[in-house]
DNA sequence: ACTTGTTGGTTGTGCATACAAGTTAGGCAT
DNA sequence: ATGCCTAACTTGTATGCACAACCAACAAGT
């Protein structure tokens, strides 16, 4: 043995070699404590201290008066590569295909997903946040919970920069924290799609705008700068504001008549998601008479399976989702390598024509 | 202080009763080892193995020279309950439902959810398996990878077993193991497809299963029970089977021609699941002529979202999706507190007649 | 004002020893 | 042959000692 280190750690290092070389494999006994003593001609104590660390590692266990054993194997590769993910929602919409780019990449990379859900409660993200500071995460992504609002979560996001944890931040980070973040430009997404809508030479063009979410005011934010950068006037009277309670009430068929008459003078619409989309074209389609895209064009976001799922397939501004969770993951993997950096990404969205939108009529 | 606990012991539980209390909180600096040794008489060493291990629980940090100090508070609660759950696809279909009812339940216990996917592939169960090995959970959810064949990651499994860690597998369990398991009746699905049908006056009835999923089985096998039960007769011509693979192509618009063919002399059809049913739709919707449900009736599974996206609002026999995450997280909550008991859990699915089925005609 | 050395306190490494407590196997008595 | 006991071996707890490495603060010298 080398003559620096200390004895113990030399004792661990030996132990490991034979277990990795398979001299000594799962379930095997490896020589008592006496017998490494002699046989190193150290003390008991310090054969000890060797072996209790790899016990607290995982690699041994020793049972008492029968002695100790190589583990099963599995923990042979003493790594705990985990990193925390929190979504406002699972399961919904969008948020699926984000998860799945980022498993994606970190289990190509070794790494494995813990999983945290807050569905938009500052309560519920305290809750994650502590349960990933309990465990021996590498790295953090969160997609921010009621971004606009003041986050009062923000000394636990401090402890994990102070642990050396890199915290990544997806759809906009919180107000004065310079952390690292990744997003989608909501507002040029906002503007393809009205900026599409005016090139087909649509003047009176509605919009529906969800208000308790950032990305409805960035949408909106795009649909006025197209507005203005082609000189047309913008009436109020023709954007339509809703929030998430909203959507089990405004949207259904019974409320039918004032949602169409909301846009009866316009030529086409500009629709804060699809899955709001849908529902107008079932209530269109239960109206009668409005035939799109002939008599009205209808341009939505997202490009979820929803916009192609009804006869009408949706033009739509298309959201990266799989390719975000995807450039999220890799950029987690950098700044895991690559110490302390903070980056900031931004994601470009793409229109895509499909026929829920034509060239004006009559 | 007692007299039966070990005196390193007795200290540890004197230390963290102080951190506790809050007499010692975050950063603070604990008593010398010497000065503990002197005020409890008892050794120098004996105090640095109890400091020692709480140095390992992450509660004290220890630095030559300076001494030791209290960690940062959110370790205190010393628990780490996780959850794993692996599933064969994140964020497709009905998968995210699953979760976020597993989340659901876990979440407000104080449970969080570690992640895995296996795209179906057993490599990549085995990655899983051997992640949460190392990781340290207090139970594991599985959605069987191609439950249909032997399964290789067997050992892995019982590896669980010897930790006492419960495993719960979920849409049926590997053969030969006796874990518990909790799953829909898809016997009883196609049964309820198919009676539905026969109910409504169709005699020839047309089937499209997957092959390379035990689901597919099921429900022909509950397809076949429904035709003998009323004595139809069963045209082996009328079954379609596909895979994975086939998804892509068998089912566009190109290959339309054939699929439409396979029906024509059909009244009615059973289709494996909607994204298959909206396909079809579609296809027959580009082609024309045939109307849903006039001309043909149509039978899905799941009732997912996709089940009422397009104009034709699909008669489904309903997936219990969140209400079977549901379930199974009570029901791992509940494997967790008694002790390695077996469970199995079968869960009746629903007809849901909307309509995209009629009484047959001509 | 700045550097350097000393001093006393802290944790880190290491040795020798003793007895307690659990496990196993072989020997003895029944 | 069966069952109990003991001996020998294992790890677990505990003490006492010695010196090394490190840290902070203060004192002395430049």
């Amino acid at each position: 043995m080398g003559q620096d280190k200390p004895k113990y750690q030399q004792l661990k290092e030996y132990l490991i070699e034979l277990i990795d070389s398979n001299e000594l494999t799962k379930g095997n006994r490896i020589p008592s404590e006496n017998e490494l003593a002699g046989r190193f001609n150290i003390s008991r104590h310090t054969v000890r201290r060797g072996i209790s660390e790899l016990v607290n590692e995982g690699v041994l266990t020793t049972t008492q008066g029968k002695g100790t054993f190589v583990n099963q194997g599995f923990r042979n590769n003493r790594q705990n590569l985990i990193i925390g993910v929190i979504t406002t929602y699972i399961g919904d919409y969008i948020f699926p295909s984000i998860i799945r780019g980022i498993d994606q990449v970190l289990s190509e990379n070794g790494y494995s997903i813990a999983l945290g859900c807050t569905n938009n409660q500052f309560e519920k993200e305290r809750q994650c946040l502590e349960n990933f500071l309990n465990q021996d995460i590498k790295g953090l992504i969160v997609e921010t919970t009621k971004s606009a609002l003041p986050n009062p979560n923000f000394e636990l996001y401090e402890e994990f920069k102070k642990r050396n944890i890199p915290v990544l931040f997806m759809h906009g980070s919180y107000k004065g924290c310079s952390a690292s973040s990744i997003y989608v430009d909501d507002v040029e997404a906002g503007y393809l799609a009205t900026k599409h809508l005016i090139e087909l030479g649509h003047k009176k063009i509605a919009g529906i705008f969800k208000i308790d979410d950032i990305q409805g005011h960035a949408r909106f934010e795009g649909f006025c700068k197209a507005h203005k950068e082609f000189g047309i006037a913008l009436n109020d009277n023709r954007v339509l504001w809703f929030d998430t309670n909203d959507l089990k009430y405004k949207f259904s068929m019974q409320s039918g008549e004032i949602i169409i008459e909301f846009f009866e003078d316009c030529t086409s619409l500009v629709c804060y998601n699809e899955q709001i989309g849908l529902k107008l074209i079932d209530i269109i389609r239960g109206k009668g008479g409005i035939i799109i895209p002939n008599r009205l064009s209808l341009v939505s976001f997202d490009d979820s399976d929803l916009a192609v799922a009804s006869e009408v397939k949706m033009t739509t501004v298309a959201h990266p989702k799989e390719k975000l969770g995807i450039e999220a993951a890799n950029l987690m993997l950098k700044m895991i390598t690559e110490n302390q950096e903070v980056f900031k990404v931004k994601m470009t969205p793409e229109l895509v024509i499909r026929n829920s939108t034509g060239p004006v009529t009559g």
